[in-house]
DNA sequence: ATGCAGTTTGCATAATTATTCAGAATGAAT
DNA sequence: ATTCATTCTGAATAATTATGCAAACTGCAT
């Protein structure tokens, strides 16, 4: 049980390595032992604080754009990440979702009922997630799948993973995003455990949701969306998605086919809840963002920089407000 | 000039590496470089400071056997060095010469003299010294050549070597260590570069040697000293040997035909210089170093922790004393 | 532009470090 | 003492990190 090896062994490896600069196979001789050992001593020195390694900080956030974020947009959260340049989207997403994730395990609190959409972005935020399951949460699913095949950005693989990081039920809504037909989705809207989730949506004191684009979304990317649909989306005056629901720039959603088929959080709902978080990363959708903050469909951010440079900038049409900001 | 990459990024580097534990690939995708050149970024960050590796102290020494030499032994210095049981005692003598090192270097002052002997843990020790030639000494070779091939051990290689660790100049004796007879002893020694040297050791106010036993020293081992020699020498009451001089248990010279074509400081001499440490490691040194130090040969000790133990624990058969120095 | 000296970079690879695994050591319970 | 279970250990090896080097790049002087 007890460690063979005393704290004064431990100093002696440590010092001879991370002061000293010798190698594992000097430090071996030093101390009478095999390298194999001199790098469990080391192990364990770290573990037990006899070596310390720090770093300066490193802010990976850009308060002064958050600042300007909530001033100009009157949101009730920003979080502006860092990131490289040139990073691909997909790296992008990863480190944003690196630095974020410890910041959205802040905002959650214990006992929240969190509705949560798919996408690529929220789906790595997520995975980066510590792993300390004692908030018990309720977790919704804001949004049904958009693949018959199970995908790892879907609503449901997304909420179930938050739930178990952060601990709490998970409510799964076992739909596909896009029903064939208006019927049918009514049919199904009226099931009972689909009628349960959307009742809890309701009350979520906190959403998580992505904000697309028309071009680039989920449904672009799996081929739900085809160039046509896009090109009628545009005409009838969309700009954005959230959850599958299509929106102009003042954030009213467009009468399509698409909105009667969809089966996800209605963005009545959506407005409804305290917190509404868009979580997003890339620089082509500042038109998307906008609108959905305009529309009052999401309250807070967590973006990246290039994106948040890219919404301060965007040329602001519309401006005018249907209601007031609310506090969560 | 300059480097391309600013402290931002320094820090992001090291605390992906460092505090949150990504591999270098991990890290080069997140700041889009190569492996290579994290590994550099990470060097750099540590060299400026970003990144501060502590270690616990490591007391390399043994403060409660130190106080016991200078207690027992009225020395004026006594360095006593921990040491893993079970070294060899090579790996002994480098451990020593790695931890004391730093101590000598203190110990040596800007202008001093210094009269260094040989000897394999003296060797080690210099070797260790830190590079900072900023002393200006004069190291004097208190002792000739056991060897005609130039030897690591040998005093000149060792004064060199300090000299210029911590800079100034190096008074060589270039005569081997025994001549073949009293006769061309006396010749050489009337030689006026022998001679200088031998009038600069009188006026050194530090020393540096070793002490050997019969069985265990340079001479045993470079086959100078026949078992017979040593039998002799036993007889004669020998018990060890500083710079190839034989004394008794009372720390006189030995009258024997060594004493006669030996070619080094005189015991005369060492005693008279200020400080003369004795470098030793192993534990079989008892009776050498005792009769060493109660004749006045050496007033302080370098010695690992087995070998102050034994010398501790030394039955000190002849512990009368010349002057009475029994003042305090 | 062109050439040159000095950097900087990534690739390939050498060197170092971490981990797997099988046997040795330890120790608790008979 | 013997068994069994657990921990510890080093050899072999997998994985990671550092480095030599050639090519690309940079600033500067033609």
């Amino acid at each position: 049980m007890q460690n063979s090896y005393s704290d004064d062994r431990l100093r002696l490896a440590a010092r001879l390595y991370y002061i000293e600069g010798l190698g594992q196979q000097e430090v071996a001789k030093f101390v009478k032992v095999s390298q194999a050992k001199v790098s469990r001593l080391l192990a364990l020195a770290r573990e037990r604080g006899i070596v310390r390694i720090s770093v300066a900080d490193y802010e990976p956030r850009r308060p002064d754009l958050e600042g300007q974020l909530i001033e100009r947009f009157k949101l009730s959260e920003a979080i502006v990440l860092k990131a490289i340049d040139g990073l691909s989207s997909s790296d992008l997403r990863r480190s944003v979702g690196h630095f974020a994730a410890p910041m959205l395990s802040e905002l959650i609190r214990p006992r929240d009922v969190v509705a949560v959409a798919g996408g690529r972005t929220l789906h790595e935020l997520v995975h980066h997630l510590p792993e300390q399951p004692n908030r018990s949460l309720t977790v919704v699913q804001a949004m049904g799948s958009v693949d018959s095949q199970l995908n790892a950005f879907d609503a449901s693989e997304v909420g179930r993973v938050l739930s178990q990081r952060l601990g709490g039920s998970f409510l799964a809504l076992n739909t596909p995003a896009f029903m064939p037909d208006k019927q049918t989705r009514n049919a199904l809207f009226n099931l009972g455990q689909v009628k349960d989730v959307h009742t809890r949506l309701g009350g979520a004191n906190l959403a998580l949701v992505g904000v697309g684009t028309l071009e680039n979304s989920v449904f672009a990317e799996r081929g739900v969306l085809g160039a046509q649909d896009v090109t009628a989306l545009r005409q009838a005056g969309a700009v954005g998605e959230i959850c599958g629901r299509f929106f102009d720039s003042e954030g009213n959603e467009i009468k399509s086919t698409w909105c009667d088929r969809v089966m996800s959080i209605e963005l009545k709902q959506l407005r409804s809840i305290p917190l509404t978080l868009g979580i997003v990363s890339g620089s082509d959708r500042g038109p998307a963002i906008l609108a959905a903050v305009q529309g009052g469909l999401i309250k807070g951010l967590i973006i990246d920089e290039a994106g948040a440079m890219a919404l301060l900038t965007t040329p602001a049409l519309v401006m005018r407000r249907k209601k007031s900001p609310r506090s969560r």
